[in-house]
RNA sequence: GGGCGCUUAGCUCAGCUGGUUAGAGCGUGUGACUUACAUUCACAAGGUCAGGGGUUCAAGCCCUCUAGCGCCCACCA
């Protein structure tokens, strides 16, 4: 067995070992009746994605979970996929086509689609790629994406049924507008931030008398010459007089009126708002409510348009300068004050949004909402942490209809068509118009082109040109990866079938069923885990959208982990360049260091720097010498084994416990170990990983190696004690599996070949008879006395080396029963030559002593102590128990303390309370002693 | 303007229904080739749990106010 290295080298074993896994099917699962089905649905990274620290730790999450819930026997799913990502896409070819000098008009649409494919099918693995180096336990064989043929006929189905129920409408709307991507954006993809602005006060002269003006505040006084009136709050004393009056629109030159509005409010600014009803939602609102005329003034690309007299052509930014120099010029700029407000930018390329009147369609979104926010009420979902449960149900409640078309060409086209007659001419069957009061002039909307307009039997129909928000396909992911709805095409064509296509049917139809049984046994899923900024998005709407189309939630548990941030808490991300790559430090740590790192310091955000990585790698190379030193001890050299001989492996652990008369620390690691399991299943069933992380941690090094294999060192050639340390160490790597599956596979195969894949056992059972309490309260009394005995020696300067003696006074006989059955151990551990216990003596001569317990202990050292040093060192240990005992007193003085609290409370103090003064009283003792 | 989170050792954080003497990792100091592991081992130092007030027999934990930091949401131009 010494051909283990030193130390462990994850670069050699962990591509490996996922080929092994993939090649021997591990982790693909199938709708199984014998077995509880565990589903989770990754959240589809982006086509575009690289795997990022945000990924790395969203991931192995959920790969925890997967790996546990298998091992616990469940029939356990992640099913796997990306995202085509329609703006993030189309920006990145887009870029790759501008170093070529070309735009996409240049290519026309199709070409430009057809190169979007050719980018896709060459990098859009890049980030599955990385979900493999990461360990990820997907189903690969179920990888799915967003515009697979199945997905795009789900999305296709979802509009239609919406738009039947009319819960979709087109309108002229304002809308965030993105010039860059020169896009619609739903209100969740303008992200707003505050920005450090200023607030003009500009003059409106009056028609009548142009030397009296009203004045103005705006933050943008570019829209200015959009205005078509100037609001005022009816309430508003100073200007109540002035309700009706026509103002003269500087630079426009354009008469516009005051108008009362009871959303204008008199404290901010002069009173009066101008109003620009095609550039801002509010003034777009008051525009209907007064019916005044919509000036749009801008180009998509948010150069201002002909509307907009001599600044026609400007950029908006541009023009605002213009502007304002021309305001000045005029003596129209009254003043300008700073102002700070929330801008929007697009979360794509992070450019200012517009506020845009512009023909879109949305999703009415209250009815959808009202079902989603009561089983979250009800409970039926739960989110972790439930701080989120509000953040959740306060967003549905305020739900906005939802901007659906996006003015981009990479994604799912809207299955709308408009016939142009139709259109042209208004004439539309009144019957159907009656019947869907959302029906519009010439729209049909229909999942395949129909051959004519229904209303009119054209055949000029043409599909409308825009694409469907990804957010519109990414709420169906929980179902549409299953094959959702089961495509009816075949029947439809039923009628025309020859024989080579009855066998492509057959084959397709086998494929439904099977789809069809998975999407029964996997939904609802089980738990969904993601980032915050993920809940409105996706989340959000996922629950609605299982709720309308499967009339079931789609997950019952919602898991919120932290964000990754920098070690100065910024968020870390590329543009800032503060972001430490995960597959660097996999390269340079090993994979299970970055997981195990990274869940450690979760729970709340997480603050990284690259230091943080090596506790995984350390304990990695812990596990793995512990590993090598029971495997080098199994089989001493000098008994080798034979055929009739058992192997360690096949002893049963319970069978030895309950026959063989164990010693005290393998009792007491059997205890521990059980506990220690049974604490760690717990901590993962309440998303308490970092927790989980920990118990295994302290247990495996500190309780395991640093005292158990210690002490077992000197007896290692005992049966007993060779099956221990590997039962214990089998099932601590069972245990560590989930957070760490690289290397448990790696010791796996050294340790039990014969089972295969680690992959395939089962989670430690807890053991339940062998967790003994007074096992591990004596077990202390012995750790404590070696830790007691180190600390004299390091005190008084011992070398480690040398031996010393120990006199240990005690009268209690169950204490010098445990004592005098361990005295090996603690003779071992503490290096000690003469071990004597006796009930009665007075303090050697030049000794150090202590108190552990009810036991007293002295260790001559001739010539080594120094009286005043020795008597302070043990003074401060009395008045430092004196201060423990003054207040453990007072309460069990207190009347009220005795009488209110519970009788155990009270016991277990007054217990407390005898040992403190006992432990007092010897110290004291010690202290005569000395002089 | 609303909502949420955080403030515990030099640093990063645990501390889950209130119950001893508040823990860990890193860092620091001292000592050690004792070795399965120096990516190691042993020992130690280091905290009036942000501050005020309250509830309770008992508060790091519950309530309340204050301060600082951070995040999210919102159409005050």
């Amino acid at each position: 067995m010494t051909e283990l290295a030193t130390r462990y080298n994850p670069k050699e074993a962990e591509d490996k070992i996922y080929d092994f896994w993939q090649k021997n099917y591990l982790f693909s699962t199938k709708a199984n009746s014998k077995k509880k089905p565990f589903c989770i649905v990754i959240p589809p990274p982006n086509v575009t994605g690289i795997l990022h620290m945000g990924h790395a730790l969203n991931n192995t999450l959920q790969d925890i979970i997967i790996r546990y819930k298998k091992m616990q026997g469940f029939e356990s799913l992640w099913m796997p996929g990306t995202d085509y990502a329609g703006i993030a896409t189309q920006n990145v070819v887009e870029r790759e086509l501008a170093q070529e000098g070309k735009t996409r008009e240049d290519l026309g649409r199709e070409e430009f689609i057809k190169r979007l494919w050719q980018w896709k099918d060459k990098y859009g693995d890049t980030i599955i790629h990385q979900l493999k180096k990461l360990g990820c336990a997907c189903d690969w064989s179920r990888l799915r994406f967003t515009m697979d043929d199945d997905y795009s006929n789900a999305v296709k189905e979802v509009f239609v049924h919406l738009y039947k129920k009319g819960l979709i409408y087109r309108g002229k709307y304002i809308i965030n507008w993105c010039p860059r991507c020169q896009t619609a954006l739903s209100d969740e993809e303008a992200q707003h931030k505050d920005l450090k602005g200023k607030l003009y006060y500009i003059k409106y002269p009056f028609k009548d008398e142009p030397s009296k003006f009203v004045v103005v505040a705006t933050t943008r006084p570019e829209t200015m010459l959009g205005d078509t009136a100037v609001a005022v709050s009816p309430k508003d004393k100073r200007y109540k007089n002035l309700i009706g009056k026509t103002l003269t629109l500087p630079l426009m030159e354009r008469p516009i009126k005051i108008i009362a509005d009871s959303t204008v409010d008199p404290k901010f600014g002069t009173g009066a708002v101008k109003v620009t009803p095609a550039h801002d939602p509010n003034d777009f609102e008051i525009g209907k409510r007064h019916k005044l005329e919509f000036v749009n003034i801008m180009q998509p690309d948010a150069k201002l348009n002909e509307n907009a007299g001599q600044f026609m052509g400007m950029d908006r930014f541009e023009a605002r300068e213009a502007i304002l120099e021309e305001l000045e010029e005029r003596n129209l700029l009254e003043k300008t004050t700073d102002h700070d407000h929330a801008v929007g930018h697009c979360y794509r390329c992070h450019t200012i949004v517009e506020p845009y009147l512009s023909k879109q369609w949305f999703v009415k979104m209250k009815p959808l909402a009202k079902p989603a926010i009561e089983v979250v009420k009800k409970g039926e979902i739960k989110f972790t942490p439930s701080r989120w449960t509000k953040v959740y149900l306060n967003w549905m409640d305020n739900i906005q209809d939802w901007c659906i078309s996006r003015q981009i060409w990479w994604g799912h086209r809207l299955p709308v068509y408009y016939c142009q007659k139709c259109s042209e001419t208004g004439s539309l069957n009144s019957k159907f118009k009656s019947q869907n009061a959302k029906a519009q002039d010439g729209i049909i909307v229909s999942k395949t082109k129909p051959e004519k307009c229904p209303y009119c039997g054209s055949t000029d129909l043409v599909q409308d040109e825009d694409v469907l928000d990804t957010w519109f396909s990414s709420w169906l992911w929980p179902f549409a990866i299953f094959g959702w709805p089961f495509s009816t095409q075949i029947n439809a064509n039923q009628t025309q079938i020859n024989a080579d296509k009855s066998a492509t049917i057959s084959v397709q139809s086998a494929k439904i069923c099977v789809q069809k049984e998975d999407l029964n046994y996997f939904y609802p899923t089980s738990v969904l885990i993601t980032a915050p900024e993920i809940i409105f998005f996706w989340v959000a709407r996922m629950i609605m959208a299982g709720l309308e189309f499967m009339k079931e939630i789609p997950f019952s548990d919602v898991y919120i982990h932290g964000t990754v941030r920098d070690a100065k808490g910024l968020k870390m991300s590329k543009s800032l360049g503060n972001a430490i790559d995960p597959l660097n430090i996999i390269e340079e740590f090993g994979t299970d260091a970055l997981r195990f790192s990274l869940i450690i310091n979760s729970g709340q955000d997480l603050f990284l720097s690259k230091e943080k990585f090596e506790v995984g790698r350390n304990f990695a190379n812990k596990i793995w010498n512990a590993s090598r030193f029971v495997l080098m001890n199994l089989q001493p050299k000098a008994d080798p084994p034979t055929a009739e001989k058992k192997k360690v492996s096949e002893f049963d652990l319970c069978q030895i416990y309950q026959k063989e008369k164990l010693d005290l620390p393998s009792r007491w690691i059997l205890s521990r170990l059980y506990t220690t399991i049974d604490k760690i299943n717990k901590a993962i069933d309440k998303y308490s990983f970092n927790e989980a992380e920990n118990l295994v941690y302290e247990f495996f090094w500190h309780e395991f190696c640093d005292w158990y294999l210690e002490i077992v060192k000197d007896k290692i050639s005992d049966k007993n004690i060779q099956i221990l340390i590997y039962k214990v160490l089998e099932k601590s790597i069972r245990m560590l599996h989930p957070f760490m599956p690289f290397i448990t596979e790696e010791i796996w195969q050294k340790l039990a070949p014969e089972t295969g894949s680690i992959m395939n056992q089962s989670l430690p059972h807890v053991q339940k008879q062998m967790i003994d309490k007074k096992t591990e309260l004596q077990m202390q009394v012995i750790i404590d006395l070696v830790s007691s005995l180190r600390n004299i020696r390091a005190e008084w300067n011992i070398p480690p080396l040398e031996k010393i003696d120990v006199i240990l006074k005690v009268t209690d006989h169950q204490a010098i029963k445990l004592l005098d059955e361990n005295q090996a151990i603690i003779k071992n551990l503490s290096r000690i030559n003469n071990f004597n216990i006796v009930e009665e003596i007075a303090r050697p001569k030049d000794s150090a002593s202590a108190v552990v317990g009810r036991v007293s202990f002295f260790v001559p050292l001739t010539g080594l102590i120094d009286i005043p040093k020795e008597k302070s060192r043990i003074e401060s240990q009395i008045s430092q128990n004196e201060n423990i005992l003054k207040s453990l007193n007072a309460r069990l003085k207190n009347k009220q303390f005795l009488s209110r609290a519970p009788k155990e409370v009270v016991a277990s103090e007054k217990q407390k309370s005898l040992e403190i003064a006992d432990k007092i009283e010897k110290l004291k003792k010690v202290i005569k002693e000395l002089k």
